[in-house]
DNA sequence: CATGCCATAAACCGATTCGGTCAATTACAT
DNA sequence: ATGTAATTGACCGAATCGGTTTATGGCATG
């Protein structure tokens, strides 16, 4: 690993994006180095130059996007937030920077809850639990209970939230996706919900 | 094919299913046809015996699920309902059903339109257009749009409702999820959210 | 220009897996 | 007992796998 984190940047990312895609789109065991490799534009030799085995690249790879994550959690203090709507806001912005510069760690980091191959469960069980931070990360408060107006079944709304929440994570996995777009509508949605859902009073 | 189509119901849905998850679940190239012999519970040679080909197979997979989903929508009539949130219903109770049936299904569309090996791409260019109606079904009419209070903006709100469609969609490939909890969920959230957007006169 | 060094990849390795076949066995109807 | 159809273990050549060997070319140093 250490002859990888000395190449530049941009000799990197190319690397670690077809490594992201890969594994993500067809697990460990199908995705092959071959694959890896040429999508990558360096040779297979190459990649097992810097990574030595297949595993210790995928090992490398949960480090990496470990550390993308909390570094984006660190610098955008979700919990900051009083309101639930704002935190949804901020998360989702969050997350849209990270995809524009990974396009594929949304995906990868989905399959790791999928994988099922014994030769990495010990490395997917580890990091589950913070990349489960990177879909749940805004629970409801009592704060926000009561903004909401009376009528409403607020765990009918958290539930759609975050369903609506993966139905855009989906989309954003799909190369062709047009994140500012996309960006755009999660605001609409978001100010929809709350304007209709919020007791007048906390608009 | 022949040899296949003269089995009994309950010696061709295993076989179905376990080849609907494993090229689902995998894609054309890298599913093959030892795994799905074992999920089948069938042999290697008789899975050959009845298709001829692995693209045989692909093919009549394709045509299957076609026929199904023809089927369902003939049944259902969902352009008969008149109001939105009713089309959205019956679409989505019509899906619950297919679901139970063949659990893998939805998995397997899905996975066709994301294929890419040159091998099939004349089997998935074929079907793709009818198995859009699978996922768009409830077209926006003129009579809907009266119903929603002035401030909606009922194009984020359609937005909105195919996003948790797909959301749903998505959970509902996973071979743990619970459909009964999933339709009740489901039929609570059209609910609040008709109830929450429309003028009052059209509830 | 000679030399040593290091990044790079073509070609290759044995092992495994692929799609597909065949010979032999089983089950069963007559 | 016998013929026939269903079924499969064992096998095929080809492809692909993870991983390595070896040869190449650039490049800094003298």
């Amino acid at each position: 690993m250490e002859k990888f984190k000395e190449l530049s940047e941009e000799k990197q990312l190319p690397i670690i994006e077809a490594a992201l895609k890969c594994f993500g789109k067809h697990g460990y065991k199908k995705a092959s180095m071959g694959d890896i490799a040429q999508n990558s534009g360096v040779s297979k030799p190459m990649l097992f130059h810097y990574f030595g085995t297949k595993r210790d690249l995928y090992l490398y790879l949960s480090e990496y996007v470990r550390s993308v994550m909390i570094v984006a959690y660190k610098r955008n203090e979700i919990n900051a937030y009083d309101d639930l709507f704002e935190r949804i806001l901020v998360a989702s912005r969050m997350k849209m920077g990270i995809l524009e510069k990974y396009p594929y760690i949304l995906k990868f980091i989905i399959s790791m809850f999928e994988e099922t191959d014994d030769a990495v469960t010990d490395i997917t069980k580890k990091i589950m639990p913070e990349a489960q931070r990177f879909s749940y990360d805004l629970v409801l408060r009592k704060e926000d209970v009561v903004k909401f107006k009376e009528s409403v079944d607020i765990d009918v709304v958290m539930r759609m939230i975050f369903l609506m929440a993966e139905g855009y994570a989906h989309e954003m996995t799909d190369e062709r996706c047009d994140l500012g777009k996309i960006t755009e509508e999660l605001e609409k949605t978001i100010h929809m919900l709350k304007s209709n859902l919020y007791k007048e009073e906390y608009l």
